[in-house]
Parts: C-alpha cells; sequence; structure tokens
DNA sequence: GATTTCCTGCGATCAGTGCTCGCATTCGAG
DNA sequence: CTCGAATGCGAGCACTGATCGCAGGAAATC
C-alpha cells in the first residue's frame, strides 16, 4: 500500500491512466445521456475494449457513478472555493455571494453531473459514506465565512440551539459557537442553496420565476441575512 | 371523448380497474426497489400477465412513470391540504407549519416516491409538463396564506421586484400584489421546503444533523418570518 | 537468465430489461 | 348475426450488467 501515489512500474502507469481515461470517456456520456442511460458497455466500446475489460478497473457500475460523484463534489467544491478566494477576505456578503453564483453557476454547465450529486441518490439507495468528506466543502465555505464574521466581529450570532440540532463535534470543527444558531443557518443556507439550484434545474420554476438569476440572488442575500451577514460586506 | 369519467360498457371497466391495478403494483414495486429498479415485466409478472399486455394500457415505461408522478404529486397535494386545513384560518403561522410538517411526514413515509417527484427528472430529461398542474399545490397553500394574511393586515408586504422575478400571470392568478416580494418569498420557501427534505432525504445531512426534526422547525419558521409571517400566529 | 506468479484483455454466456409484431380470441356495436 | 375493434399471448430484437475460463505478456522471484 505503500507509494500507492507515485507509480513505479511500467503496468501501474498505464492502469493508472486508463483508469482516468475511462472515467473521463464515462463523465463524456454522462453529460450527454444522463446517468440512467450511462452505459459501462457503450464506455468501453469507446475505448476500444470489451466491456468485460473494464470490469478489471471498477468492479461495478456503480462504482464508477461513485467515482463520477466524488469527482463531482471536489470539481463543485474547488470551483466555489476558487471563486469565494477571488473577494476580499474582509467582504463577508461578497464572498458568501461569490459562493452562491459558483455553486449555481457549475451546476447549469453540467446538469447532469449536478443531478448525479444533488438528485435521487442512483446507487440502490444507500448514501455513499466516502463522499461526506468532498461534499461538504461548500457547507465548509459558509461556515467560514460566518466564522470570519464571528471574529472580527461583523457578525452577533443570535442565541440559539445549535447544540442540539447540529452534531457537536461537527460545531467544534468549524470553530462554530454551541449556544447560537449559526449552525442551523449554515445548513438551512446550504441546503436552501442546492435547494435553489435543483428547483431551477429540474424545471419546478419552469412557468413560475421568468428572471432565474435575479430570484437566485435574491434567496442567496436573503439566506445571507439570516445567518446575520449584514448587508454591507 | 364524452362520459369519459362513466365507464359504461364492461370492457371499459375492467379495462379502468386493470389500469389502476398496474399503477397500484408499480407504486408498491417502486417503494420497495425505487424507481430505477422498476420494471414494467416485472410488475406484468405481478398481475399474472405477459409484458407486453401492460403495452395496451401504458405506451411506455416512462409514462407508467408520469403516471406515478402525477398521482404523487396529487398525494401530497392533499395531505398538505388536509393538514392545513385542520389548522384555524386566522392561524396563519399554523397553517404554514402545517403545511411544511404535513410534507415532510408524507416524504419520510415513502422515499422513494418522494425521489420519483423531486429528486433528478427521470424521463430523458424533460419535465413533463402535464405535471405542473399538480405539482403546484403546495405553493398554493403557501401563496394563500400570505394572501390572507394581507387582505386580514396581519401581514405587510416589503415592497420588492416580484413583477421582475415572477411570472406576473401567476401574481395576479395568486392574488398577490405585484411591487412586493411575496412572491419571491413563496417561491423561497417552496423550494427551501423540498430543499430541506431532500437535503434529509438523500442523506445530505447525515452526520450533520441530529435532531432533524427539530431542523426541520427551525427551517420553516425561519421561512415563515422571511415571508412576512408574525411569530404568533 | 529461467521460471513462476500475477495482471490484463478477450469471448462466450447468463439473466434480465424495454419494446415490437403477428396471431388468435373475445367482446360489443351495427 | 356479423364484422371490426380491443385484448392477451408468445416469439423475437437489441440492449444491459455481470461472471467465468482461457490465453498472452509483464513483473517478481529464484
Amino acid at each position: 500500500m505503500a507509494e500507492r501515489s507515485a507509480p513505479r512500474t511500467a503496468r501501474e502507469r498505464v492502469r493508472a491512466q486508463l483508469t482516468a481515461e475511462i472515467v473521463e470517456v464515462a463523465r463524456t456520456h454522462l453529460g450527454t445521456s444522463g446517468a440512467a442511460a450511462l452505459s459501462l458497455r457503450a464506455v468501453a466500446r469507446e475505448l476500444g475494449m470489451v466491456s468485460s475489460a473494464v470490469y478489471r478497473y471498477f468492479p461495478s457500475r456503480d462504482d464508477l457513478l461513485t467515482t463520477l460523484i466524488i469527482e463531482g463534489y471536489d470539481a463543485l467544491g474547488e470551483a466555489a472555493e476558487r471563486a469565494a478566494a477571488a473577494v476580499p477576505a474582509s467582504d463577508l456578503l461578497g464572498r458568501w455571494l461569490a459562493v452562491f453564483t459558483a455553486a449555481r453557476e457549475w451546476a447549469l454547465a453540467r446538469p447532469h453531473e449536478y443531478a448525479l450529486l444533488y438528485g435521487s441518490p442512483v446507487p440502490g439507495y444507500s448514501a455513499p459514506q466516502d463522499t461526506t468528506g468532498p461534499a461538504g466543502r461548500v457547507a465548509l465555505l459558509l461556515a467560514g465565512i460566518l466564522r470570519d464574521g464571528l471574529a472580527s466581529g461583523a457578525i452577533t450570532a443570535a442565541p440559539g440551539d445549535d447544540e442540539a440540532i447540529i452534531l457537536p463535534g461537527l460545531l467544534a470543527d468549524l470553530g462554530l459557537p454551541e449556544d447560537t444558531n449559526l449552525g442551523t443557518r449554515v445548513v438551512q443556507a446550504w441546503s436552501g442553496l442546492f435547494g435553489a439550484i435543483s428547483f431551477e434545474l429540474f424545471g419546478h420554476t419552469h412557468n413560475v420565476v421568468v428572471d432565474h438569476e435575479k430570484y437566485f440572488h435574491e434567496v442567496a442575500t436573503a439566506l445571507a441575512a439570516d445567518a446575520g451577514l449584514p448587508s454591507l460586506g
């Protein structure tokens, strides 16, 4: 298991590359056809190999999907982090809105991949446990903004029941106090963010909202206000 | 097309009943296996007929799913309406919370059916157009509460850009003014409601929220406050 | 350097799926 | 009573995910 990250032998190198190629082709197919239509055999065909050969790299179709999910969470998280980092750290509302907008734009650019992350869980019905890390990156960003605001005094947290609602260890990890409602507000904003994106992307606001961008901005600022962010960053 | 609702001949009667039976068996299978695993052949087997016979009743698997979706929206809407009707009409916050709680409980009781409604759109990627009616019933309820509050003076609407965000004809249908933000808040609450349910059901708040019921109540009241509902109904 | 183990790809195969089509049977309207 | 429409059946097509035994070649061991 040592030196897993640095493939020494030629065999390991070509295996790593072929694995990456399979994922890449799969993501392309995912983007055009959707997750339900993703066929392991079609991926194999496009790579010029027979279907059973793919099973040397992924034990099942669901494992391939899980890889796509993890990479998707990572890509989305990185996009949000980059967008937030481009805003002055003191501009709390600006960072908040940057995270929201980046997440929406990432989703709009690849709806099927987004649906894989935040739609119905497709592999069986068990939430993949090893995806919790990458999946939380966006929420981490939002929590970080609140923590910074708390430290700088820009935010005065309202008293609340966080310790009874949010997993206590998580609050500690996030650096948030236990007797306020900041943790709840973070989760609410997180859930509201992807709820809004899902509603737009899955067509629920079709024939309801005419200016989706403006609506989204409205939701983002409302959630920011709920979390205690002052209107002027 | 006349007298569609009252089947006269024996043939029409048995056809209507068999159609209903197919849907019922399909919903059972959906509840245990999930939408992706719903097999038309399995449904046919359970009904003692051959798979091709089902095609006399539903032109395709997706049409069967569409029927399940529409019936699901209707059932969910009816559950929410009944819960809201059980609260005194003057208790605005009580009605609001009743809608929220009823929707969550409906979803928790049948996660797969809920996922069919508010998860990733499964038939191809086109949002079924004939589902927009039943799908809006919950949103209609929320809008009705705000309209009542506006009429009784319990709510004073904040000025807003609704006419630029929400489809104007819809605002008129809902009886909401055009120069406030009530329409936007309704949609935000609607989206936040199902965002919260989806997050809980799809496992995103696993290892994050410990008391889901309390958290949900918190979100519901926060969205009510955003919409202008006073804390005491 | 020779040998043996392991890795990899192949082809055949299995069970299952959605869906189509032609053939009987049966029901209901004329 | 007759004829057409509705209904069910079974075979069949093209496809899927997944398994298995077999061959060739790379890698590790002797």
